[in-house]
DNA sequence: TAAATAATAACAAACGTTTGCGATAAATTT
DNA sequence: AAATTTATCGCAAACGTTTGTTATTATTTA
């Protein structure tokens, strides 16, 4: 069967193509009789305009590209999870993508985004170090491009992110405040700029205002590393009182290792951590952590690109705060 | 700055339209001279053929369309992440809408989704009983629908779900293997056939094998309750030593009341569950859990799409089979 | 009553493609 | 040399909308 058309409803009706498309918006120009007709043969024979239609002649989509390193995951999915919402607040659809870390995917959803002449693109890059070409031509074409997590240095871009810096200072301030006397602090991929703003701001702050507190900076690139990292350190003679985890993943290893030694959470070792919040919920006692909200970032991620749309061009990277969250783990 | 088009090219090469079209699409009717020459243009002009126009002339869209209750849930993202891989290798992009287990959002969306002429949907209900109607009309239109995980009873319909029925038969099985005598069984929302499945089997098996082995089957609708219960159980004279989990939620509030209660697993309480592995993976030791894919029902749901698209209208129903993994709990 | 105005609806072009068909010139065959 | 084939390319219609302009009435005004 066939789609219904504005044609195909003309036909039935005896009127012109223009009419039936005005008598649907509720033009002024069309009586109310015409109207009523209309909208009920419509009903009957559930037509549905057709998008790819109207934007050939609008010149303008109402779909927003959104790409991911995975979806498969929890900071991201919350993000998505945001925009969608919003978007679809707009009148806007998504079209997601995921470029599993991999630039050469990224570039070809990049050239799916341009033949669906997307709206504008939130994107998240697939490595810190990469060629910008295709973004700054996007910007050429004012198809406005909102980075979220992973950013690029370039400031003629728009970008959200975490406040990585304010994340880094409040772990500290609450590790200092536990009165902590040795710490083992274990950091994410050394690659990316998350990684980096956290452990400087954490480790001046650290610096700064207990001096004397012994901290071992170390990096981990996935939860299995993390857990053999806290089962070597935690086996040396003067043990960490406080172990402090700067992603998820880092987490859930060190929570492995804890429960396989059995150690005591937060009488034996503290422990803190960044999240979103779902994992340390997942433990007894919840784990206090540093929130860095996915959802929270998708939504400002939203606004700014909003913002982008009408103000033509924003430039602009705009942080979402951090909070500490209590648990029961320090 | 206007995107460049087949007018654009033609205009600046003294070529017609169609000409430009042909060359670029490497028509026999075309020289080589000239397909060179509109190749080389196309190319530093960057053009990008318009996604909209060429539906509008072809009738097709190359998208599919994806309802989710949630995005960011353990179970669809991996089904989602593995659509999504699927599709691209197939020229196909995605276009994703959450339902939020709400009808009226499902309902709008299917209108986006109509809207956009998307060339076939994947369907998971927001609720058990539900009025079809919209998915007749999709049926009659000739877009195929494949139904996954939560699936209509009705049989005219496509759909991929997890074999709920073996998930409870393994899960059964290993329970009486280890000897329980008493065992405390969580199941989800028994409004879903989900639930209602993996329990039936549960029974049955428990019944036929193991009549002595005393169970308890409780419902719980989030982990906060599963908490609750497995607290509230345990306190009583004579302890289960098994807790199965129909859920990643259950499982959750079951091993933060495990946690809290300084439970030892397996010594004291044997744990199983179902799970995609995920949170299993987040305990040590490492929880055995009967294996439900969401990824590899992604896999299975993409390939039934494509057979639908082909073949006219295979309706049928496919079930990804279960495994267990044995972990450490057991 | 004639003229002007308001109300209603139709015409037609445009958005960027694809593609059947026709046109032209060159190359080949008789 | 005339006739036919082959190689290239252009014309124009169609896909389903939106919208500026024009045409037709009906209504009001002078």
């Amino acid at each position: 069967m066939t789609n219904t058309t504005l044609k195909l409803l003309a036909q039935q009706l005896q009127l012109s193509i223009s009419t039936v498309s005005r008598a649907l918006k509720d033009h002024p120009d069309i009586s109310a009789k015409t109207k009523a007709k209309v909208n009920a043969l419509a009903q009957s024979m559930d037509y549905e305009p057709n998008a790819y239609a109207i934007q050939l002649r609008m010149q303008s989509s109402k779909i927003f590209g959104v790409i991911v390193p995975a979806i498969s995951n929890l900071f991201y999915d919350s993000f998505i999870a945001a925009v969608e919402e919003e978007s679809r607040r707009n009148g806007y659809a998504l079209m997601i993508l995921q470029s599993s870390h991999n630039p050469e995917n990224e570039l070809n959803n990049l050239k799916i985004f341009r033949q669906n002449r997307v709206s504008g693109v939130f994107a998240c890059l697939s490595t810190s170090a990469e060629n910008l070409d295709v973004y700054h031509k996007m910007n050429e074409r004012e198809i406005p491009v909102v980075f979220f997590d992973i950013v690029p240095k370039d400031n003629t871009f728009t970008k959200v992110r975490m406040a990585d810096e304010r994340c880094g200072v409040i772990a500290a301030e609450n590790i200092i405040k536990r009165n902590a006397k040795k710490v083992l602090a274990i950091f994410g991929d050394p690659g990316l700029s998350i990684s980096q703003n956290r452990k400087i701001s954490f480790q001046n702050f650290m610096h700064n205002f207990s001096p004397k507190t012994h901290v071992n900076y170390i990096n981990a690139n996935s939860s299995n590393e993390a857990e053999e990292i806290f089962k070597k350190h935690y086996s040396k003679a003067v043990k960490f009182d406080t172990v402090f985890c700067m992603t998820d993943e880092i987490l859930i290893g060190v929570m492995k290792a804890i429960q396989a030694l059995q150690i005591k959470v937060p009488a034996e070792v503290g422990v803190i951590s960044i999240s979103n919040g779902f994992i340390p919920n997942l433990y007894h006692p919840v784990i206090s952590y540093v929130e860095t909200s996915g959802f929270q970032l998708g939504k400002l991620a939203f606004v700014q690109m909003m913002a982008n749309m009408q103000t033509g061009k924003t430039v602009n990277e705009l942080t979402v705060d951090a909070t500490f969250i209590e648990g029961g783990s320090m």
